[in-house]
DNA sequence: TGGAATGTTGGAAC
DNA sequence: CGTTCCAACATTCC
């Protein structure tokens, strides 16, 4: 479930949780006293990136769903969950394979939402300054950089490329003016349409690059390589996407 | 059915 | 001591 967008959706369903008591928490963290959390209320929801923060008076509780964690709202897997929150409205928040961690109030306050692309206090400029500071950085790694881009995964960082017509080997040095607005624009960008996408169940189908064989704008098989620092997937067509260094 | 995948981390290695 | 690299982890799908 791990890209930004996902987090946002979830944000979304959990919000009515806020104002709510915790009235019973268990769960197979180990890195959590579920019984410390009994009694508390949720203070607020923060989502930062792939990060989900659960604020509470007495601590903030950070889970990460890496690659293969789930979530299930008002019902429970089949499967032990890592944290189980059930709330005064009797509702619940059930995590599943996921990170579950405490963090210190200083290190919530440190969280830097403007780099957050699903983020009201997104910026921009300050990314393309990021950007400008690291020119060797490639395409590809720079758009996976969660302190440039927090919330990009592999698939907005496939389908970005693919728009803006970008190989994912370029440069971020090498890029033109606008190419580098472009990125940094689209990034944001493609995230909503993800978001728009995913609560339509409708995401895949509107996937142009991220594990397609074929170019759909002009044909030719897409290249399909572990690129960059981070070796993660990428789809790219050699004719369309330009390679900037 | 083995392998790969929407991701990060901690510690080894240099 | 700083930087880099990779194994490890967790689960589902094809």
């Amino acid at each position: 479930m791990p890209e930004g967008p996902s987090l946002y959706i979830l944000k979304e369903q959990a919000a009515r949780f806020v104002g709510q008591e915790i009235v019973h928490a268990e769960g197979n963290t180990w890195a959590i006293d579920t019984a410390r959390l009994v009694g508390q209320p949720i203070v607020a929801l923060h989502t930062w990136g792939k990060h989900l923060l659960i604020e509470l008076p007495g601590l903030v509780l950070r889970i990460h769903f890496l690659l293969f964690g789930t979530y299930r709202i008002d019902e429970r897997r089949d499967k032990p969950a890592r944290l189980s929150l059930r709330m005064a409205d009797g509702g619940e928040l059930n995590v599943y394979a996921c990170s579950v961690r405490e963090i210190e109030r200083t290190a919530f306050e440190a969280y830097d939402f403007s780099a957050d692309v699903m983020s009201d206090q997104w910026d921009p400029k300050k990314a393309r300054k990021k950007l400008r500071a690291r020119p060797e950085l490639l395409a590809c790694d720079a758009l996976l950089d969660q302190d440039i881009f927090s919330g990009v995964g592999n698939i907005i960082k496939n389908e970005v490329l693919f728009r803006i017509r970008v190989h994912p080997l370029s440069n971020v040095g090498a890029l033109p003016a606008p190419k580098l607005r472009a990125l940094v624009d689209e990034a944001r960008q493609y995230s909503f349409d993800f978001l728009a996408w995913k609560k339509q169940f409708v995401l895949k189908q509107h996937w142009l690059a991220h594990a397609q064989k074929t170019c759909p704008r002009c044909d030719i098989p897409f290249l399909k390589a572990n690129l960059g620092r981070t070796k993660r997937r990428s789809f790219y067509c050699e004719r369309c996407q330009k390679r900037y260094n």
